[in-house]
DNA sequence: TAATGATCCATTGACGCCCATGAAATTCCA
DNA sequence: TGGAATTTCATGGGCGTCAATGGATCATTA
């Protein structure tokens, strides 16, 4: 297992902590995270992204590309490194979250845990429940335009890469 | 950890003393600076950039790329070293910051340290708000440009950060 | 001696770390 | 196969440490 999946809702306590769920604890581990896990605001959604070592070397990717000390660097610079914060797990599994990423989550007492493969976003529920809605129409409406096609099962346990 | 990152705000105490975030001097003292860390004027914003060894040693490698006597060297070295201080940190990890600085980064009351990477930035907190602001929409048209990034496969550990 | 700046000290509030509790799932045994 | 014990987790709380901040003392210099 070194990807995250499924969805988890867990409880923020009066700290503002919260329990990471343990099968992406699991995956965390594996993937590595020196002092804690990455994680900024998404761009497109009201949402959290998050991740270990993986997720911040994508990051460094995106930048690697571009010139040192060229507008688009610096921009892209600030909204990614500015934006992201190194949350550290206590003994427990756990993160506090800092102010202003609630905020742009919407978070309140409780945050949905959702695996997407090499990272994975907390959302509010309420939120995540419409999105989850929406999604789901647009799947059956891309099932009405294919013409029905036999499910594909999901079982894969083999991993792929 | 040997990067800047992460956002975090300080106050600015009547002396024009403001605290350095205790993540960002780690990084510094692994660094290494002798005898203060290097600042000065963002080129292309109200901010001020500030580093240690690694940044001075970038700078240097910028004005080696450029010919001797050439006009774009002799603007380059005005702007980049004719506006650098060295500020010296206190022991409770404290610097002061020159009046020329605060004006060109309209630090009043509060700062807010912006990890880039192999440097940090200093922002008024309401402008940076609104520098984040703009630079999130840039990358959002990235995004569509690009398409959507293919799901890389996990590949490349290759270095540690 | 007055002013400026640097070093030291104190307070307070946040955060990291530890342990306790309770619920749910799993295992083990009858 | 059913029930009980055990383990895993999520959750809540207490406490110690450290960082940020404000203030005071000391040195330096004009």
């Amino acid at each position: 297992m070194d990807r995250f999946v499924s969805t988890f809702t867990n409880k923020i306590d009066a700290k503002g902590r919260v329990s990471i769920p343990a099968p992406f604890r699991a995956v965390l581990e594996r993937d590595g995270y020196a002092g804690g896990i990455y994680c900024y605001p998404s761009l497109d959604a009201p949402a959290l992204d998050a991740g270990g070592e993986r997720l911040a070397q994508k990051i460094d990717g995106l930048l690697a590309g571009l010139p040192d000390y060229s507008d688009e660097r610096d921009e892209l610079s600030v909204a990614l490194y500015g934006d992201v914060q190194v949350l550290a797990i206590d003994g427990d599994g756990r993160i506090v979250l800092p102010q202003p990423l609630r905020a742009h989550a919407g978070l309140q007492s409780e945050v949905t845990f959702v695996g997407l493969g090499d990272k994975f976003q907390m959302w509010a529920p309420e939120r995540f429940d419409e999105r989850r809605r929406v999604a789901r129409e647009k799947v059956q409406e891309h099932r009405k335009l294919l013409g029905r096609q036999p499910p594909r099962s999901e079982g894969g346990d083999g991993e792929g890469s």
